[in-house]
DNA sequence: CCACCACGGGG
DNA sequence: GTGTACGTGGTGG
């Protein structure tokens, strides 16, 4: 097969087939295993590499005198050779040697006795310096391989694992049972025979033979990097426990840098032996599901929460039968009800294996392209985690010098534009957005980053953009649910990362490599210019405007219009713009509620309400309110006022009538502070309060509880049932303040939708008729257009997509 | 209104 | 590999 050096920069150009682990140790020993398309059996290859490292200056191995020798004359044992790149980089010298021990210990002595102090790693001469990758991605980049080539998904062989603990701290807690799902699906569990030490022992022993038995290639779990393999790693030292989980090497899990999103190590007691901890072992790859949700979430920006069983329900993988317990009882239950808990440990590691697959092609499909292991590219954050690797390869490739971390000039970054033209209710609503439009506006124009003088960001960014229409074309071609959809629609969505993290890479001044704020400027100039342009055109066809948000505008048409009217003003403003930037017609909707900037709810013509924004999405918003805003909300955009009148009027009685359960206004908080700590304190905080006032005078740090605000200002504690259990309700919630709360903090969601004097009416007191109470039978929601747009260039998100503030205005 | 603290996920 | 995250909500002064 042909390779052009485009090719080889996006894909390698090694054809070895299967890669499904790579492990290599610095001293230049390569183990590779792989999967043989055909017969699915595995083998392991061990090699020799040269490890390597890039060296702005010689200077430092000057002192090796001629045991350093041009690369030309060949390599040699205990000789270290050196090769100048090519062009204008700053790291300009590829030094190599069969040792990467000796190689790194060379460059220290030597830098150690040019600086007059001792030097220990090569971090510390800094980027500008010195180039040094882990021994894996330095084999990887220097032999052209990528893991998982002609290998599906479905080719992988998974394995699942749950730990299910007595509690949250493994310095106190311990596992007594363990829930597995093998390669072909089968889910089982494996449990403690009696108490102590010697019981938990044993069953670790047991999980570690039941992986060695079933080989997995993968080890997957929700939150597995940031709870079960800590957890186990702790328990296993404590116990005296070898985890010998790996495939080769010395037994015992290893740890790797902490890696962007581990889990976040909050201090205080309890939490210090779950810090940022990331292990790994040899030959196979430990995948965490927890950040393919975070990355599914931050383009979608859809899911409730990121939790498993939340997730799981909302992706529709959660069975009707699907067991719950909640966690603090789940070892209780154990001793009551065993098979129940073995049930609730199987359903979540099934849970787990089906949002791996579902979310987890997108880091499958990276390691098809990025030189690095897979594992590493599940958790790698886009910019540093996959084009860099890609841009390093791309330029070694071609013996082209590599330029070095450069600080910004001081130009600040400019963002995307946002404008608000109306508030209120539409109805007929359209949105139009432009597909990919920084990369669009990248190609379109040629910007990319002025130190890439290969041109290797925009060759990448040409070629991904091309071949994922490929392959949205291949998966589309496939049977739903095949093998073959699976994998192309996962290509489709890595593909769509790299590709849209293109310009958070250019705007991450001082972070990556290849940075250019200029470009980024650029960008956003001309995606600001063509937003302008496109509100322009709309409206100039009669349409209304109501939103429009970087890459995309929502609009309201005039009654009588048809879809298909809407889509020939797409289309004929789509005709106007320069050829790659595509504007396409993105949906309808029956009505659409403006609130604020990015703050909006949706009512499609059928289907259910779409709420976006932090105003209609509170995550820690009480159940009843938002019970409360979903109807409401649907009667609102219905044009059903009196609906909505109706709505609050029946939440308000029911809390006072208590017939709303607790539930339904308690919140769900951790318990972060001992009672002592607390105590000490002397600052009143609700939960704690609500422990001591129902007689708990002992918790632990890390327990979750559910309080609310209880009559006479007292705090309550709602003790935790299980689901259908409703007996311990104490329905003694403080009536008013809910009351209060619903219309101060939910109904006020609603202000912008009604007149004033019909927002008085709607949530007037229903115990307090007022003197004239004006009928709603007539009252219609409203749409306010604002005389002077509301427009600003907003922070991104993603402090990773555009690190620099609000700029121009 | 401001300062401060806690949340996210796992049992 | 990056970040004493980041954005947000609640509470008390």
């Amino acid at each position: 097969m042909a390779h052009t050096p485009e090719d080889e920069w996006l894909w390698g150009w090694d054809e070895t087939p299967g890669i499904v682990s790579v492990w290599a140790e610095p001293d230049g020993r390569a183990f590779v295993w792989r999967r043989i398309p055909q017969s699915g059996s595995l083998v392991r290859e061990d090699v020799r590499f040269r490890p390597w490292l890039l060296l702005a200056s010689l200077e430092d191995l000057a002192h090796l005198g001629a045991r350093l020798r041009p690369e030309s004359e060949g390599p040699a044992p205990h000789r270290v050779t050196w090769q100048e790149l090519e062009g204008p980089g700053a790291l300009r010298y590829l030094v190599r040697a069969e040792d990467g021990r000796a190689l790194a210990s060379a460059v220290l002595q030597g830098a150690s006795r040019r600086l007059g102090h001792s030097i220990g790693n090569l971090r510390e001469l800094g980027a500008q310096a010195v180039l040094a990758l882990p021994p894996e991605e330095q084999y990887l980049v220097a032999s052209g391989r990528t893991y998982f080539r002609d290998l599906r998904f479905d080719d992988l062989r998974r394995m699942q694992l749950d730990l299910e603990t007595t509690g949250l701290n493994p310095a106190h807690d311990r596992i007594f049972l363990v829930a597995i799902r093998d390669t072909d699906g089968r889910a089982d569990t494996l449990e403690v025979h009696g108490d102590g030490d010697a019981a938990e022992a044993d069953l670790l022993q047991r999980l570690v033979a039941r992986v060695r038995a079933i080989d997995p290639d993968v080890l997957e779990n929700h939150n597995l990097h940031g709870f079960d393999l800590p957890f186990l790693a702790h328990r296993a030292r404590v116990l005296g426990v070898t985890l010998a989980l790996g495939r080769a090497g010395i037994p015992g899990l290893r740890q790797r840098p902490a890696a962007r999103g581990a889990a976040p190590g909050r201090g205080g007691p309890g939490h210090d032996a779950m810090r940022r901890a990331r292990y790994t072992v040899p030959g196979r790859e430990f995948i965490d599901t927890l950040d393919a949700v975070r990355r599914h979430d931050f383009s979608t920006r859809e899911l409730p929460g990121h939790g498993l069983k939340a997730v799981a329900r909302h992706l529709g993988l959660a069975g009707p039968e699907r067991e719950h317990i909640p966690g603090a009882r789940v070892h209780e239950v154990f001793g009551t009800d065993p098979e129940r808990v073995r049930r609730y440990a199987r359903d979540d590691v099934t849970e787990a294996a089906g949002l791996a697959r579902m979310l987890g092609g997108a880091a499958f499909a990276l390691a098809r392209m990025a030189p690095r292991r897979y594992e590493r590219l599940a958790d790698a954050g886009p910019a540093t985690g996959v084009i860099d690797p890609l841009l390093v390869r791309a330029y070694l490739r071609a013996g082209a010098a590599l330029p070095t971390h450069e600080p910004g000039d001081g130009t600040p970054h400019s963002g995307a534009a946002l404008h608000l033209f109306a508030t209120g209710v539409a109805r007929h609503v359209v949105k139009a957005d432009v597909a990919s439009l920084y990369p669009s506006l990248m190609r379109q124009y040629r910007i990319g980053p002025r130190r890439d003088r290969l041109g290797v960001m925009l060759a990448l960014v040409d070629r991904l953009v091309e071949q994922r229409l490929a392959a949205k074309a291949r998966a589309k071609a496939a049977a739903p649910g095949s093998p073959e959809r699976h994998t192309n629609e996962a290509l489709s969505a890595a593909m769509k990362i790299v590709v849209n993290s293109a310009y958070g890479y250019l705007g991450a001044g001082g972070l990556t490599r290849f940075a250019d704020v200029h470009a980024a400027n650029e960008v956003t100039r001309r995606g600001r210019e063509v937003l302008a342009q496109i509100c322009q055109e709309l409206a100039r066809r009669g349409v209304t405007l109501l939103e429009a948000d970087t890459d995309g505008v929502y609009f309201s048409v005039p009654d009588g219009w048809g879809e298909a009217d809407e889509r020939r003003v797409v289309s004929e403003v789509a005709a106007l713009l320069p050829p790659k930037v595509r504007l396409e017609f993105d949906g309808r909707y029956a009505a659409m509620l403006s609130h604020e900037p990015k703050n909006y709810a949706l009512q499609p013509y059928d289907g259910a309400l779409i709420l976006r924004g932090v105003a209609f999405r509170s995550s820690r918003a009480e159940p009843f309110g938002e019970d409360f805003l979903r109807r409401a909300l649907r009667c609102l955009l219905a044009g059903d006022i009196p609906g909505v009148r109706d709505i609050y009027v029946e939440t308000v009685m029911a809390l006072r009538r208590r017939a709303l359960p607790t539930r339904s206004v308690a919140a769900q908080v951790r318990l972060t502070k001992t009672p002592e700590q607390y105590l000490a304190a002397r600052r009143r905080e609700l939960p704690y309060e609500a422990m001591l006032a129902s007689g708990r005078k002992h918790w632990a740090s890390g327990e979750q509880v559910r309080v609310y605000r209880a009559v006479g200002g007292r705090a309550g504690l709602l003790p935790e049932s299980e689901a259908g259990e409703n007996e311990s309700d104490p329905r003694d919630y403080d009536a008013d303040f809910y009351a209060r709360q619903l219309r101060e903090t939910f109904a006020a969601r609603l202000v912008r939708a009604l007149t004033p004097e019909d927002f008085a009416a709607v949530f007037a007191d229903p115990e307090q008729p007022s003197l004239f109470a004006p009928s709603l039978a007539d009252a219609r929601p409203v749409l306010t257009v604002l005389d002077e747009p509301e427009s600003e260039q907003p922070r991104s998100e993603n402090p990773w997509m555009s690190p620099l503030p609000l700029g121009e205005g």
